[in-house]
DNA sequence: ACGATACCAGACAGACCTGTCTACCCTCGT
DNA sequence: ACGAGGGTAGACAGGTCTGTCTGGTATCGT
């Protein structure tokens, strides 16, 4: 654990990496409000001071924290829905990664929803990530709709949404990892109703 | 309860009674981790001591926080659905009765989601009553479903669900006190396909 | 009248929180 | 060779948190 990589030859990662990393583990596993600076710092083997001349404050560590679980989603998604090869199966595939997410050992519901829960601020950094993760979303919906030859796009993209949001919080909640293929089946008939 | 009028002789409600109606409104309004003790006992006019001896601690308050939740969900729902006179209307109506309820000013979703999403303890008073709360409510959309003649009503149950979870989300996130419509109408097609 | 009960006000303990600061160490590029 | 930058270790300040405890007060049933 204190040892460095096995068989790596580059060098240990970057104290900034390896504190969003450690953040990204605890914060979603815990909760931003219940893990303190301390565990982190810990997890990440770094000092104290690393981490406030990396990020300036705790709030921007959650910022950050926000912003890769973002990215990761985007290529997630994206690489998930490659494996598609006609537009209609590329729509309905989201619930299909959505899917796969939900069945990881690790899962505990959207990391959005989980940090705007604990946070108090209004217009904060929590909300900000979260609007722009929620918009690439619903623009990935529209986007993928409209390639499927679907007329009101944006409409669909509203209702796939709500079943998507919906899988999330069955998954998390009933410890269910079937709510996705089940959100998929009703997303299947909102598709074939909306084309053509 | 018709609660006590403002210029009614009654005497004050109890401490136990004021702790609880200051406990609902801050733990809904910023979060069960944010919100201390102290202005918990601040808002409600009442000593700390008073607090420890009626709940025993604060984890306790919270789950009564919770379970006062339910009851008042169990009870607004039951006496929302009280205005549609067939089993259809009513199976539907949980939707009406949930945008009435995100498009209140307080709206900040689920509380039991919100609850849980702060929550650490994994067998806890939050789970416990969130279970509670999630059963109860998949119950009602089962039994709602076989009255109005559906084959699988379970199955239907469970969909009805991810739309009703997928209204709340959307309705908070993006504070669009619409979805819950939106929802309704998806609803509504399912059901017309599970009919008969 | 009297004791029980419920309650209030606030000090206090001990833990934990974020954020700052000093002091030292190691490894680069030049 | 050497200085700068990035990193480590940890003390510290100033708050806030839960939970306990003491002591005083008001209201009730009897």
């Amino acid at each position: 654990m204190s040892a460095a990589s096995p068989s790596a030859p580059a060098k240990r990662a970057t104290a900034r990496e390896r504190l969003l990393a450690a953040a990204d583990e605890l914060f979603y596993a815990e909760g931003v409000h219940t893990v303190g600076i301390d565990r982190i710092i810990e997890r990440a083997g770094v000092a104290k001071a690393s981490l406030y001349s990396s990020f300036g404050s705790k709030e921007e560590l959650v910022r950050a924290y926000l912003e890769g679980r973002h990215e990761i989603r985007r290529k997630r998604l994206l690489a998930g829905l490659e494996r598609f090869d006609n537009p209609r199966d590329r729509l309905l595939g989201v619930f299909d990664v959505l899917g796969e997410l939900t069945a990881t050992p690790g899962f505990r519901g959207c990391a959005f929803y989980n940090a705007s829960a604990e946070s108090v601020a209004a217009g904060g950094a929590v909300e900000q990530v979260s609007n722009a993760n929620r918009a690439w979303t619903r623009g990935l919906f529209t986007q993928l709709a409209e390639d499927a030859g679907v007329a009101d796009a944006p409409a669909l993209a509203d209702q796939l949404m709500i079943l998507y949001d919906g899988a999330s919080v069955g998954a998390r909640m009933d410890k269910n990892a079937g709510a996705a293929s089940l959100a998929r089946l009703v997303a299947t008939r909102l598709v074939d109703a909306a084309e053509k």
